[in-house]
DNA sequence: TGCGCTTTCAACTTTATGGTTGACAGGTGA
DNA sequence: TCACCTGTCAACCATAAAGTTGAAAGCGCA
């Protein structure tokens, strides 16, 4: 059950500890010992969450020098971007199309006078 | 420990199916039922998923007559958004900022010849 | 070579998650 | 009224996830 990246990159940024890293890496490269400073949790711990945003491809660890970098990838960002925008459009318009609906519906209403519950 | 709604937005989209919903109910409101219809999975199953997406603010079940209809709200994705938005601009500024970095770099090395390794 | 730091792997515990089945409340319509 | 269909809740099971500790590779340097 190969997950797929979208899957991969939303349940790596699901994790507080993970989003904060993400954050932080926003700033700059860090290694990991400075990346696992400011937690609580031991050191492999660190190295567990940073796999995941490594393999949901968020983070990237280039080979080097003994104290490796992480650095903050962007390209899957884009994607969950792509996936959030598209149904966030499709569902606005189908929003506005209901609107000018409703304000038809309003207009009959005003002749009819018909009684007519709606949420928020 | 109540989970902030970052947390609950991520990891209610982390889930195929749930994203699989969202992606329908863009589409339109549906009952339960309508939305279960694809799936192999039991309603109560469903149903469960489909509170994890309503504790996340990501969709609502506004009140009504008896088949009740599941409707997308927008406003979450808007801060999923957000969040995105911000660490991705910054960190493609900073790339930025490195990019006219390593063009000086090169410029210098051109006149030296170092070799300097880089992945990917 | 050998010491020390970084990195990784493995086993184990605890808790969350996705799924099941069974039972039950609550309108709707014949 | 009564039966039916929709929707909900609860108990339970299996697996995955987040954390722990312990131990072992790899590199860098004196």
């Amino acid at each position: 059950m190969p997950a797929d990246t979208l899957t991969r990159v939303f349940s790596a940024l699901a994790d507080p500890t993970r989003r904060d890293m993400v954050a932080r890496l926003a700033e700059g490269d860090a290694t990991v010992n400075q990346l696992a400073q400011p937690y609580r949790m031991s050191l492999q711990a660190v190295y567990k969450h940073l796999k995941v945003l490594e393999e949901a491809g968020v983070v990237s660890r280039p080979p080097g020098p003994q104290p490796r970098l992480v650095r903050l990838e962007t390209e899957v960002f884009d994607e969950m971007d792509a996936w959030i925008e598209r149904y966030r459009r499709r569902a606005e318009e189908r929003f506005r199309r209901l609107d000018t609906l409703l304000a038809t519906m309003d207009d009959k209403k005003k002749k009819k006078g018909n009684g007519h519950e709606q949420d928020r």
